[in-house]
This record gives C-alpha cells, sequence and structure tokens, in this order.
DNA sequence: TTTTTTAATTATCAAATGAACAATTAATTT
DNA sequence: AAATTAATTGTTCATTTGATAATTAAAAAA
C-alpha cells in the first residue's frame, strides 16, 4: 500500500549508475550474498539483496556462472598485496619480527567472514581456483619463510624439502583454522589476534630450527 | 522397455527390508551423499543413490531435516570411541608417545572425505552441532594435553589459561587442516601422515613448554 | 490357503528455481 | 527537446524441490 501523503522526500526512486559502477558493485555484494548463503543459492535472491530485479543481473553478466567467476577472482587473486612478499624477505629484520607483521597484516585481510566463506565453500566445491591459491600460498609464503629461515640459522642454501614445507603448512594451517573458529564457527577462547600468532611463529621457528638441523646432517 | 523373454532371473523386483535395516541403510549412505553433495542436495537425488522412490525416504524420516539431524548424530557423536581419553592420561608413558598414538588413531577415524566434508558442510551451516563438537575436542583432547604437559614438566597443578588452549588449538587445527588438504583439496606434499604427525606434536610439545614455563612466572 | 500387515511404488501437488525475452519507464546526456 | 540507455515490469517455459495421498505387492500371521 502506498503512503497517502508522501511528501517531496517521495519514494525511493530508481537508481541509475553508470555500467560499470553497477557492475562493481553486483560483485561487491556477490560476494557477501554467496559467502552467506553459498553458491547455490538463487539468483532471484542475490537481486533482492542488491535491491534490484533479477532480470538486471543478466544485463551485466552472461551467466550466473560467469558471475560467480567473477567473485573468485575478486576474492582469490584481487586482494593479494604484491608488497607483502618483500617483506618476508627483508633480511634487516629478525625473522620472528618478519614473520609476526607479515602474519599480522595477512589475516587482518583474509580473516572476515566473507573471505573464509568463500574459501571454504569453494574448497568444498573443488573448483580449480582453490588448488591454485594453496599452491600460491606454498610458494609465496611457505617455501620463503624456509629459506629465510635457513639464512637465519647460518645454514647452506638448498631447496625447500616437502616434510618442511609440510611443517610450515601445520602452523598456517593451524593459524588459518583460528581465523575459522573465531569468525566462522565463532568459538575461540582468546580474542587476541597478535598473541595467538605469537605463539603460533614462536612454535614455527623453533620447530624449523630443529627440523633443518637434523635435515642438515642426512 | 521390457525385456522380451526375461527369464526365471527376472527383473529386479523390488526389495523388502526390515524397517529397522532399511532406516540405518539410509542413514549410512546418507552420509556418503550429504559429504559429496552438500545439505542443499535434493532428497530425490539421495533416493536414487539409494536406489529407492523418493517418497519412501519419507516413510522414516519425517522431514529432510530429521534424516540430516541423524546423519550429524552418526558423524559426531558415534565416532568418538571412549577409549581413546584414558590413552591421554596413562602417565606410565611419556607424553611424546601418548600424544603421537592419540593423534594416529584419532586421524584414522576422522580423515576421511566423509567426515571432513560433512565437518565442513555442518561449519558453514552454521549449525550447533559443530560448535559442540568443538567444546568437546577443546575439553576432552587440548585441556587434557595441557594438564599432562604440566605433569611432564613438573609444574604446579592449576586451571589451563585460554591462551595455552589456543596455542593447542594452532597445532590441533593445524593437523585437522592437513588432513582437509590431503581428503578435501588434495593438494598435499607428503602423505607421510605419521612424520608430519610427529613434527607437529614436537612442535606443540616444545612450545608448551616455553608458554607454560612462561606462564608460571607471572 | 486366506487374511492381515506394511514395505515400497506410482502419481501428484504447490512452490521455487533458472534462463531468457519483450515491452515499458525514466534518468541522463546530447 | 531529443536521443540514449539503465532499469523495471511482466511474462514464458522447463526443471527442480519437499512433501502427501492413493495404490500395489511382498512377507507374516491366521
Amino acid at each position: 500500500m502506498r503512503q497517502p501523503d508522501a511528501p517531496e522526500t517521495g519514494p525511493p526512486k530508481r537508481k541509475r549508475l553508470s555500467s560499470s559502477e553497477r557492475r562493481q558493485d553486483f560483485i561487491n555484494q556477490a560476494i557477501g550474498f554467496f559467502a552467506e548463503e553459498g553458491f547455490e543459492s538463487s539468483t532471484r535472491g542475490l537481486a533482492k539483496k542488491l535491491g534490484v530485479t533479477q532480470p538486471l543481473l543478466y544485463r551485466y553478466f552472461p551467466s550466473k556462472d560467469d558471475l560467480i567467476s567473477e567473485v573468485y577472482d575478486a576474492v582469490y587473486v584481487n586482494r593479494w598485496q604484491p608488497e607483502w612478499e618483500p617483506l618476508l624477505r627483508d633480511r634487516s629484520r629478525t625473522l620472528v619480527e618478519r614473520l609476526n607483521t607479515f602474519y599480522n597484516i595477512y589475516t587482518d585481510e583474509i580473516f572476515n567472514r566473507e573471505w573464509l566463506r568463500i574459501y571454504l565453500f569453494s574448497g568444498l566445491k573443488g573448483v580449480d581456483i582453490n588448488r591454485r591459491y594453496m599452491q600460491f600460498v606454498c610458494h609465496r609464503i611457505l617455501e620463503p619463510i624456509i629459506i629465510e629461515a635457513r639464512v637465519e640459522f647460518n645454514l647452506p642454501d638448498r631447496p625447500t624439502r616437502d616434510c618442511e614445507v609440510e611443517f610450515a603448512w601445520i602452523i598456517h594451517g593451524g593459524i588459518f583454522y583460528y581465523g575459522v573458529r573465531d569468525l566462522i564457527y565463532e568459538s575461540v577462547l582468546s580474542t587476541n589476534k597478535e598473541r595467538v600468532i605469537e605463539d603460533a611463529i614462536a612454535a614455527l621457528i623453533a620447530g624449523l630450527k630443529i627440523k633443518l638441523l637434523q635435515d642438515q646432517e642426512t
């Protein structure tokens, strides 16, 4: 039912954005929508959340899958900051400092409901981009850490070993899972992220030291 | 089209199982089905996998949600073996031995596609049983570990601190995430589970030792 | 055997979904 | 004021979904 005497303020008229603005807005909000509801959810539901009609979606994306692809890109590709990489290799600082700094800003970026849920949903869907992201983590984070650790401990350079990377994965995965417990499962005891990361990094470096020295002998 | 001259073998007539047999079979197979397809998947798809008609499901379960509840019970409740608990507290063995034994048999049970995917799906769905399971892990695994560690290091008994439990969660979560990477994401470097667990436990004990001694001072 | 019970099927319903299109309306630019 | 185009309304069509009612047939009881 219409408001009887709606004055100049008027009802919310249709907003007309430029084609590119609208498109970007769709992608941004689609992230939030699919993160909450899962990728199986309807385009009608999405349109409702967007505050537009469902046919409009098809003016901007040929199909639902195309929209989802753009969501993946926005989450996986566009959120990694290139300046994070040299940070790990900055030998003017101790390894502990570097790792703490890195994991704090890295988790500042990915520890939010949206990112984590998109990650988990896409992982369960078995999409390829998920596997590629894990390789990315391996090459851009874990292997550099091991190389830097070897320098820190004055050990000769050599390729990383699988079990060394797996150990780094244990800590990295533990930190990641802390974020999941905090923001998805909402069952975390201490919300002092910095402290948790500090302890995890300490265990990572201590563990790596032992492992790298062991591996040295063989 | 019917087979023209089907002999005595006959077409597969409807199989009539006892009520309880059929019901149990439904639950067992539903675990595998929902683990693969997610809980949003149709009861028709499930019935097809079961080799029965879809309405038959509703003779055994009032609704889809009721069936899903039974799936949760079968996965979360019925797979924990009570004999695992005293194992952690058996002080006739060193802590390293106990933890390695425990995590090897524990992961033997939960590291399979079914269990892990049900866990991840239900976590995203936000169902309560997931949170309850995490509390279970906390009280039955992590806190006992910390208490046993304090004994191992000859420290006086006292209640566990949140940040100690969180540290144990980091390692536990890292191990869990190793299983996810292996069986869900299928991107693991070393499939030597025992070795990975061994390294993780070593880091857990070493990390706990430092933490517990630190916490002692304050 | 005949009767009774009940497991399982067939046939459906009402609502929701996804893809797609035509015609219309209205905000912005020229 | 005219041209452009963003966005809406309205609709179609084929599928899919959770769920129910009525029917059929296999096994157990008489």
